[in-house]
DNA sequence: AATCGTCTTCAGGCTGGCTTTAGGCGGACT
DNA sequence: AGTCCGCCTAAAGCCAGCCTGAAGACGATT
């Protein structure tokens, strides 16, 4: 079971890599995210432990490149804080799993467990829909050549319409994805956010991709 | 892909209930951990989301006890505090992964998948009745290769007689799927919509797919 | 402190789907 | 043939749901 760990931390490295040895990994310690891109694209490894803070490239990056070249190799990212955001961005890059530091050993031995168990599926990252290509690595879409930039909560709209193109998705659902569950004002707010992001991807374009379903929802379409 | 959800707050509940049913999990809701663990005894889930702080009997044990029964059913707990000690406990009864709250839904998704060991959704599939596509994501239908859109209402009775294409369907029984049961308008709605159906997919094509089956319902035919 | 951008609320106006109504058609039975 | 009954469909009113501009609240940045 080979395993890439990419981890400036040279205290934590090395603890890790003689833990996870004595494990059964065998483990190569890439010190910052270039050597890790590289070392992950040589070398077929079983799973990668990838630090989100890195000297001269960070996690995301790392892990956006390895998506993009094709490399399906499972991802655990470590995340510095523990935002709700970091998260899902990290997942949104196209890692596996990720967990907030500190950890415990035990959760990261579980995790890495659970994902040499699964293998690696593939899972493009940025979504297309027609010519809207929405990337969640930067919170921003491209109709066409048209880079539109978008505030956070536009594009959440947007990526919860998009995972499910051609598909009616309804305000609840919306609203249960970009907003947190404790969220409890006006559902018109998805309304003023559906409107804002036609003004911004179909209007200036004269299309109409963004369609409404009277009493169903919306729907995203090519 | 059956699910058990077992969550006392009744809003969390309910938000999660309806995101994950139209992700394709059939979902199963407990209040309590008493109830909860008589639910996952009695029924076969794929994956069970389970709430630590509960009424009656708290998430570890119930965990425990399914284990101790057994059990082995994937389970994702959610605990409300994020200290690494709560994630281990939860890990040490028996889960297989934990969430902390507050979580995102697309990191609860993500983790879910995982746990199902399963790369694709398991989405409603399309109904094809001879060259008439009927897809119940998206709330529309194409007959051939022309799109159609319809209402929701018109939806609904065209879905009540795809369901069974080539048996009649009483204008009783598409009342009862297509409106709920406190209706008591006139039946003659349904003759309305059917008339407006063979406006939108049959009449344009030349078809009479439609069939009227005087005294006892409509049939639906290739 | 001031400015900017984003999130959210609110209210007015409007669209379009739902439902009812009513007149007409045609098959079935006497 | 005549009559009855079930079905068809066009038309119109109603109203829920949706759209959108404006403005306040809030936080980030300078």
């Amino acid at each position: 079971m080979r395993m890439l760990l990419v981890e400036d931390e040279k205290r934590l490295a090395d603890l890790l890599r003689s833990g996870l040895a004595s494990e059964g990994f065998a483990v190569d310690v890439a010190h910052d995210g270039r050597d890790g891109l590289w070392m992950a694209s040589e070398n077929a490894y079983d799973v990668i432990v990838l630090d989100v803070m890195l000297p001269r490239m960070n996690g995301y990056t790392v892990c956006a490149r390895l998506r993009a070249a094709e490399n399906w190799t499972p991802i655990l990212m470590l995340t510095a804080k523990d935002g709700v955001h970091d998260e899902a961005e990290a997942l949104d890059t196209g890692a596996d799993d990720f967990l907030s530091k500190p950890f415990s050993y035990v959760v990261l031995l579980a995790r890495l467990r659970a994902l040499t168990r699964r293998g690696g599926g593939a899972r493009p990252v940025s979504i297309v829909v027609g010519d809207l290509a929405i990337d969640p690595a930067g919170l921003r879409c491209r109709r066409g050549e048209v880079e539109i930039s978008l505030t956070p909560k536009e594009f959440a709209v947007l990526h919860g319409l998009a995972r499910r193109q051609g598909e009616v998705v309804s305000k609840g659902e919306l609203l249960a994805q970009a907003w947190d569950f404790s969220y409890d004002g006006d559902p018109n707010i998805v309304e003023v956010y559906i409107s804002a992001l036609r003004r911004k991807i179909d209007s200036p374009f004269g299309r109409s991709s963004l369609v409404t379903v009277r009493g169903a929802g919306y729907r995203l379409e090519a």
